[in-house]
DNA sequence: ACAAATATATACCAATCGGTATGATTTAAA
DNA sequence: TTTAAATCATACCGATTGGTATATATTTGT
């Protein structure tokens, strides 16, 4: 990794939580500066502009958070056991010490959906990716056997769960109640429960 | 209703969608003033600051969405039919009409919560009059003999409605696809056939 | 219709915005 | 060790930010 490589990753790591607390908007490039404690000349030196900053902070929040839940999932042998994991990691808080200010796909994708269509592309484009995941598991569960086939809508469910922790989490947020998420979160381990 | 309160009104209106879809920090006074027809002159002359304008286009886009809501609330016989409301309404992307940009306190949440603490704290506040609706109907449901009283949590119930709701809309304006709405408003009608 | 009060427009403020040009410094290859 | 290239700091740019002081219209009560 060259001096440039090492700054550029050093600004990211840095950056990356403002970005995902105050917003993009919200966030100058004072802001980004006083926080990787280098100067303009450093920070576009390594990037071209505000949004790329921008972008490879979301891309960071979102590896971050993306490691913690599948190196779990890997872990788990059978296919509901690894759908589980979400509302058990989720109920803890444990997200947000990994992505201070909250889940960076729901954090970007209200601020960006009607202003910044580049952000969006990318939030849209790991929701996808997202529910593919979902779905994926979900499929393979009932191809084990773990899932009854009929009546369940995959789609429909991989959307219901994400749905669930996105909402529980604003709530959480805004409540400042973490009793909140985890009862939430066990709404989704019962609809995770009777999927078999 | 005196010339200034209407232009108050008037302002009022002309700006909550916009702070709605480009959030607190996204819109600026010129933003302000180019949406309402008028001046700088005018609007400090009606508002004491840029807060204030925000808190009173937050509120109104709250009583809006609140209005069409609980009007059909009113109408419905049963508290089950009452609670479908909500599944029934949001499935058909009305509120984005009503409320251009998304769910308010979805909006607001997002982006004040850590940074904000005024705009903060009328959006928690809502967040629990709504949740205190829910329960509401819910326990009002039970006593009515509806549902059963016995496994169901209010508290618990409410905030997965609300959780669901939030997340589906974020969901669907990040895919533009209004089916994703419907899918995930289809389970929040299942969870609200089950209490009975 | 008139005067007092209110409401709106204009012009301005310092501060900050994102971004750039340039010069100093450090790194890495020869 | 020399040198070319890459990295970083400083100083600056015009535009825009939220906000204010003041002057001019416009309502409003009498």
């Amino acid at each position: 990794m060259s001096k440039a490589e090492k700054t550029k990753q050093f600004i990211i790591e840095k950056t990356a939580p403002i970005f995902n607390t105050k917003g993009y908007s919200g966030t100058s490039i004072s802001d980004i500066t006083t926080a990787a404690g280098l100067t303009k000349g450093s920070i576009y030196g390594n990037f071209e502009n505000k949004d790329e900053v921008a972008i490879a902070s979301f891309k960071f929040n979102v590896k971050k958070l993306h490691d913690v839940l599948s190196r779990e999932i890997e872990k788990q042998r059978t296919f509901k056991e690894k759908l589980l994991v979400y509302p058990r990691i989720y109920a803890k808080y444990q997200n947000l010490e990994v992505t201070p200010g909250g889940c960076p796909i729901l954090n970007t994708a209200i601020e960006s959906d009607d202003t910044h269509p580049v952000l969006k592309k990318y939030a849209e484009r790991t929701l996808l990716y997202w529910k593919e995941k979902l779905m994926y598991l979900i499929c393979q569960g009932i191809n084990a056997g773990e899932f009854k086939a009929e009546s369940i809508n995959a789609e429909n469910t991989a959307l219901t769960i994400i749905a669930l922790i996105e909402g529980a989490i604003m709530i959480s947020k805004l409540t400042g109640n973490g009793n909140d998420l985890s009862a939430v979160m066990l709404s989704l381990h019962k609809i995770i429960e009777d999927l078999e």
